[in-house]
DNA sequence: GTCTATAAGTCGATAGAC
DNA sequence: GTCTATCGACTTATAGAC
């Protein structure tokens, strides 16, 4: 770790760490100035280490994929336990509100890069298919019942409200910044996606533990902190 | 008509159409070069039009909000009739279809005019109450069965869902274009979130319905084309 | 109304001193 | 590794001839 990636390593993380919440903040379209500043920096230094803006963003990216499988893919601690389906959940608005200039933005994503989409098709099948073995075991253990023709368009809907509802609530709400009552909305949105589908013992398992899981999301948050 | 806006008007349409036509294929990062050579006019013509490039996108904008305005809170023909619903339905996805530009990029779009997020707020309000009423009409009916207290969170993932799986197909895709397939997929997806909520009597009303409707849309836009 | 020509500004990227 | 200085590409916007 000394070696070769010693200092160099840390400047890099540093970097990387600035401009995604730069990103997150006002999307793609932030200048390299503006880069450079948060990180205490030039611009020909920050250019030393990423020659290209592009390079930024696809490492970030790249995170962001590798990220989102692990997420996607974690092992439930005990299928049988509800608890279990929640912490997966918790997990991906982790995941969603730290990386969410690339759910946000992705139209301005995919026309920078647009090399990046073979990759982002690949995860996303990858993921998706993680989460519909979930649903299966959710189902198999008496939470869910859903009828088995109707889970794909289920898991895309939930993927679907799941990845736009920040940006559905930044357009249509006055605030700026987003508050931990808002991570709960979000939470709920998507958990009356699945009322409908829980077994009574499945209701009675999740319904209480939407507050709990969105504050935690909030507290993985605070801190770093910019400002 | 004549007078003051008889040809000027007509070529305002024009641009503003052919604008229309580049913001939705690849945003509204299209410079003004771009949209004056589409018009088969040049940079300065266009300026004597347009003064500013942000003129022509609130002038998209604000007729895109009249038109969702009508769309949301048009009337029902027959509210006893299935057929009504679907094509209430139907006006929302041919609306969205023409203004897809304003669903795909708003963040963007916020970001470059953030002046106009007052009367988005405005117009979202007022359609999304003017939908929920529609609800409650397909429930009255007996097409729908819906908790009276879950009203307003499934208005929102139906919103969602309307509003951005363009983006989900366009990203998660190879495919550029949209096709009526896609379109039919579209209407599927949305018709998932109300299944559960459906009585026997709006389940087999509303079940064939998706895909003439799907196809009607993509007939709209036929006509005119680039290419 | 339409054109040419050009001003003025922004941004990403590079060269080279320290 | 970090800085200053500057280039070159691109975009918006304006002036003025036709």
């Amino acid at each position: 770790m000394a070696g070769t990636g010693g200092r160099a390593g840390a400047t890099r993380q540093r970097v990387l760490e600035a401009t995604l919440g730069l990103f997150n903040e006002r999307g793609f379209g932030v200048t390299v100035a503006e880069i450079a500043a948060a990180c205490g920096m030039r611009e020909g230094n920050l250019h030393y280490h990423f020659r290209k803006k592009e390079l930024l963003i696809a490492t970030l990216f790249e995170r962001f994929q590798e990220e989102e499988l692990a997420v996607a893919e974690a092992e439930l601690g005990d299928a049988a336990a509800a608890e279990s389906y929640a912490e997966y959940q918790l997990g991906w608005f982790a995941l969603m509100w730290r990386y969410r200039c690339f759910y946000r933005d992705a139209f301005n994503l995919q026309h920078r890069l647009p090399g990046l989409k073979g990759r982002f098709m690949e995860v996303q099948a990858r993921a998706s298919a993680a989460v519909a073995r979930v649903m299966a075991l959710a189902t198999e253990h008496g939470f869910l019942a859903i009828p088995a023709g109707r889970i794909r368009s289920f898991v895309t809907n939930v993927w679907i409200v799941s990845s736009y509802w920040m940006d559905y609530l930044r357009t249509s709400t006055a605030s700026a910044g987003l508050t931990e009552q808002q991570m709960q909305w979000g939470f709920g949105q998507v958990m009356a996606l699945f009322e409908p589908y829980l077994t009574p013992a499945g209701r009675a398992a999740f319904s209480p533990l939407a507050q709990r899981a969105a504050a935690l999301v909030m507290r993985e948050d605070e801190p770093g902190g910019r400002g």
